[in-house]
RNA sequence: GAGCCAUUAGCUCAGGUGGUAGAGCACCGGACUUUUAAUCCGGGUGUCGGAGGUUCGAAUCCUCCAUGGCUCACCA
């Protein structure tokens, strides 16, 4: 394919061509391992003069002659081997002629060198898979993002941290579902292709199925079928699953992301803040060892309790300002222009208090913080507040100034949940394509009845930002997306 | 979508004001039986992201395009 193969792979090439001539296989078969590289090194003491089997990636070599060294990496880490032709006979020119990227088995009794390092010194070397590309350069590793995010597999070979970062994200996910598994949840799937998009304000991706020649739409949220199980009678239930936006990408959105939604009957907000602090501390706990952690450069306490601010609070707090008063067009339409909100007519005031919020509050909020009560306008699925119902019993949780949650008590009265997707109807005729769809099956299983319950939804990508101190959800993404190359 | 920046060898990078491309690692050949950024000797392997333009001459200046990064907008 490449019309000028340069000569690194030329030569490599050329070795296969050796291999196969002398009737050894480049691309071996099943090979038994005794040991891992690490464990290895770890139990040394037990396995002196031990015989093992590893098998993993060529990733340096220093051949001086008649005998050399290599490094093997495996999925453990690395571990070095020696070769000399006494001990290897004819299969010592096997030895010499690895290259950088190689993939082999080696069988030997494990020694440490004079200057201590745990070493298998080889006896038979089998070879797994001969590479045919150099890999990047051995102490500056991988370092273009481009590359890394495009070619994610020779970034995780090259680049060990990268490698512990998604290591992390399994652990960290696994032990999600076993802290909520453990406390009665049932893990659910629900479809991702929708006909009608909801459970969020997002633009979604649409797609076609041929044989029943309708469009389809991939999910932007996971709520609104795990809410039609709470109609079902599962009381605790929870789907981690990806959904999609048709968004701009930043440094903290990938249009594919990973969501856990949870629901809960019987509870509410206030349910699920406790256990939003408990499972996110139980998490650090359990993965990191701790919950005192540094996310960019600033020191973060994750253990309950996480400081509790109504919206107008918060606003009040950071911004000295109290909105709550401020309810005349008049007072809108200046509060709009301090802060150079550009806003709709008539001026929507929980649109505003939310702007307000986000722009100049936000970023204030390092420390694990909830926001409660936030404006009906915004919250088309929350529960109105019984004495305040310009207001829901809805909340956000931020961390390391961004939003990780999002919960609420969930609306169960079918009639005001009408009103609502009415009122985002008439946004969306309005022009705004965020706005909330009407969705008549699940105002008919509303109908139904819906136990009174709390809900709540994780960015889990976000957290595992969080986690890691990773200031890029790329980075965090094994493949993130990225633009089509012409040339590739 | 807008602004700024970047793109040079397989990788990491250097290439004041325009003069015909370099280094380290990797790679190739040679020496070397406990090295570890192995060492020593010899070798530069290139569509300077792409296409135009200015110029006697462009990696360098100009325009457009492509891709990426950051910021902003968007996205609760």
């Amino acid at each position: 394919m490449d019309q000028d193969i340069s000569d690194i792979i030329k030569a490599r090439f050329q070795k296969l061509d050796k291999l196969n001539d002398k009737g050894i296989n480049p691309y071996g078969q099943k090979y038994d391992r005794t040991h891992g590289a690490s464990e290895i090194i770890e139990d040394f003491e037990d396995l002196e003069n031990k015989n093992v089997s590893i098998a993993g990636r060529v990733m340096a070599k220093r051949v001086h002659g008649k005998a050399g060294f290599a490094h093997l990496q495996d999925m453990s880490g690395q571990i070095q081997i020696y070769g000399r032709v006494d001990d290897l006979g004819d299969q010592y020119q096997l030895f010499n002629d690895l290259d950088i990227g190689d993939i082999i088995g080696v069988n030997g009794d494990v020694f440490k060198t004079r200057k201590g390092e745990v070493t298998v010194a080889c006896k038979e070397i089998t070879m797994l898979c001969k590479s045919l590309k150099p890999l990047p350069e051995k102490w500056h590793g991988l370092k273009d993002v481009e590359l890394r995010y495009r070619h994610r597999y020779v970034d995780l070979i090259v680049n060990p941290e990268v490698k512990d970062v998604f290591i992390m994200r399994s652990k960290i996910i696994s032990t999600m579902r076993e802290y909520l598994n453990d406390r009665g949840f049932l893990e659910v799937e629900t479809p991702t292709m929708h006909s009608i998009p909801g459970g969020a304000n997002a633009k979604p991706f649409i797609t076609h199925h041929n044989a029943l020649d309708i469009d389809l739409y991939l999910r932007i949220a996971l709520e609104l079928h795990l809410k039609r199980l709470l109609v079902g009678g599962f009381d605790k239930v929870y789907e981690i699953g990806r959904i999609f936006r048709n968004e701009g990408i930043s440094t903290k959105h990938n249009p594919e992301f990973t969501m856990l939604e949870l629901y809960q009957a019987y509870a509410d907000y206030e349910v699920i803040m406790e256990l939003v602090e408990d499972m996110v501390s139980h998490i650090a706990e359990k993965v990191l060892g701790t919950t005192k952690i540094s996310y960019q450069g600033s020191e973060i306490d994750l253990s309950p309790p996480w400081q509790r601010l109504t919206m107008l609070d918060a606003i009040e707090k950071y911004l000295g300002i109290d909105l709550k008063a401020a309810e005349s067009p008049g007072d809108l339409k200046e509060i709009a222009e301090k802060f150079g909100i550009e806003t709709d007519e008539p001026i929507s005031r929980g649109k505003l208090i939310n702007d307000v919020f986000e722009n100049e509050v936000e970023a204030r909020l390092i420390q694990p913080t909830f926001i409660t009560d936030y404006p009906i306008e915004i919250s088309p699925l929350a529960k109105r507040k019984e004495n305040d119902p310009d207001f829901t019993y809805r909340f956000e949780a931020f961390v390391g100034a961004f939003e990780l949650a999002n919960a609420f008590s969930e609306l169960n009265d079918p009639q005001d949940q009408r009103g609502r997707f009415e009122q985002q109807a008439k946004l969306r005729e309005a022009g705004d394509e965020e706005a909330h769809a009407m969705d008549e099956d699940f105002l008919l299983a509303l109908e139904y009845g819906m136990p009174p319950a709390g809900g709540l939804g994780i960015g889990i990508d976000r957290l595992i930002m969080i986690l890691t101190d990773n200031a890029s959800i790329r980075d965090v993404i094994l493949f993130p997306t990225m633009r089509q190359r012409d040339d590739q």
